[in-house]
DNA sequence: CCAAAAGTGTTTTAGTTACACCCATGG
DNA sequence: CCATGGGTGTAACTAAAACACTTTTGG
């Protein structure tokens, strides 16, 4: 990057240069499942095929603000944990021209991916099967309610399988489960996202150690209501320092 | 990326697009220490600094193959583990004009890695020295051999921290300590290599039993030569099957 | 036989899992 | 008082760490 960008600096329109894209994968756990949103294409290429929400980077934004504009305009929420996840650079990868895609995923409550699926009638809500061990290889799918596989455009299947397999590989050592919960939760729904998302069933004695000892957890000293048998406690998430 | 990008294929020019460029980081372990390859800027901006390897990204070339490019164009090498790490696109990242890039690691095993300083003039290594506990934060500095600090150009600082962070972070549960490695090697080289990354003392026999219990170590039989004690026996690395 | 580093066996410790049990609430 | 899930204590197990030890080479 020195005499060819001193030049370019020059001289711009001496390379042709690809676009680049940030591509959203929103992602939560809906029902004891993952979950993610999606658009179904009316355009060619992939006219009727589903893809994840993304838009153009624009000269004045950085990648971060781009994805942040992206998750207001097409997905209608604000304020949601978002991480870079990895960026799509193959030449062919949309066969309309040269685009490079940085993926960034987004992890969302159910009620607040619920109810921006309300806001928002483009966007549709597809479950995510994972093939276990999916840490590995083997491709997700997204299906509808139904349970059937849907098509996805370009290479949107790819950044899915690699946005599970970041979650997946993040969920012990960060806190990056909170941000699939409302601000307070119990210890039993913290224990179900580790289940959507890991597909095991965890001891449950275990697990509440496990959660305590780390001490990013705070007891409210509120309980939950409306159950008909003993109310569990609701806790908080408590920002460790060296986390990101 | 629907009207937009459909739109665009028909009038490339509609908007303005930054430019796409890949950095290297080179990185191996040399005398116990971890290093990485600098190049000196003769150019404005960052006269005088240190800066990564980097270039360009052809309109006809993959991010991968760019990454591949430069390894063999700047660095005078090939056939090294590369992945990708994380792209960086702030806006005033490059003061000349709008760049975006995508950062890459390469790991070498040391010998090769002070090869390739000969047929390349132009590269520095530079000894990295990590604060601990660097997985979290601090900024990672680069050394020249008298131990004095580098000023690093453009934000070329913030992805070395990165690629260590990374390299601490995938040095247990993957094979990526062995592309620091000949393709024969004692388990005490191992050990080094471990212990340089994560700049910790580790345990000989507990050591010896992680790694050969992992399976990923075979025995080849053979034993080092010329020193003037027990020789060690030799290993190789073999790679296990869900492995990136 | 000595120095130096390779390599092994045994005990200790810590962390996790499994299981059994008690507790609190609504009906 | 029963069903249901919340919450806790204890024992068993497993994996890592610490330590002491034996082995093998060159000189």
């Amino acid at each position: 990057m020195d005499e060819a960008a001193f030049l370019e600096s020059y001289d711009p329109a001496a390379y042709e240069r690809p676009s680049v894209a940030v591509d959203l994968i929103l992602m939560s756990v809906v029902d004891g499942a993952p979950a993610v949103l999606l658009t179904r294409r009316d355009q060619h290429p992939f006219t009727g095929a589903w893809a994840l929400p993304g838009g153009f980077v624009g000269i004045g934004e950085s990648l971060d603000e781009a994805a942040h504009r992206i998750l207001v305009e097409k997905a209608r929420m604000s304020d949601a944990y978002v991480e870079q996840l990895y960026t799509f650079g193959a030449v062919d990868r949309d066969p309309r021209t040269r685009i490079i895609s940085v993926a960034y995923f987004a992890l969302l409550p159910a009620d607040r991916f619920t109810a921006a699926l309300k806001s928002a009638p483009e966007l549709a809500l597809a479950e995510l099967t994972v093939p276990w061990p999916g840490e590995t290889g083997g491709p997700v799918e997204a299906c509808n309610g139904d349970g059937d596989p849907l098509q996805l455009a370009f290479d949107h299947g790819e950044m899915l399988s690699l946005a599970v397999r970041r979650l997946r590989g993040k969920l012990d050592y960060s806190g990056i489960a909170f941000a699939l919960l409302p601000e307070r939760f119990t210890l039993r729904a913290l224990q179900d996202i580790y289940e959507a998302i890991l597909d095991t069933k965890l001891n449950k004695p275990a697990f509440r150690r496990r959660m305590l000892d780390r001490g990013w957890l705070e007891a409210t000293g509120e309980r939950e209501t409306g159950a008909s048998f003993r109310p569990a406690e609701l806790y908080r998430y408590r920002q460790a320092e060296g986390e990101q």
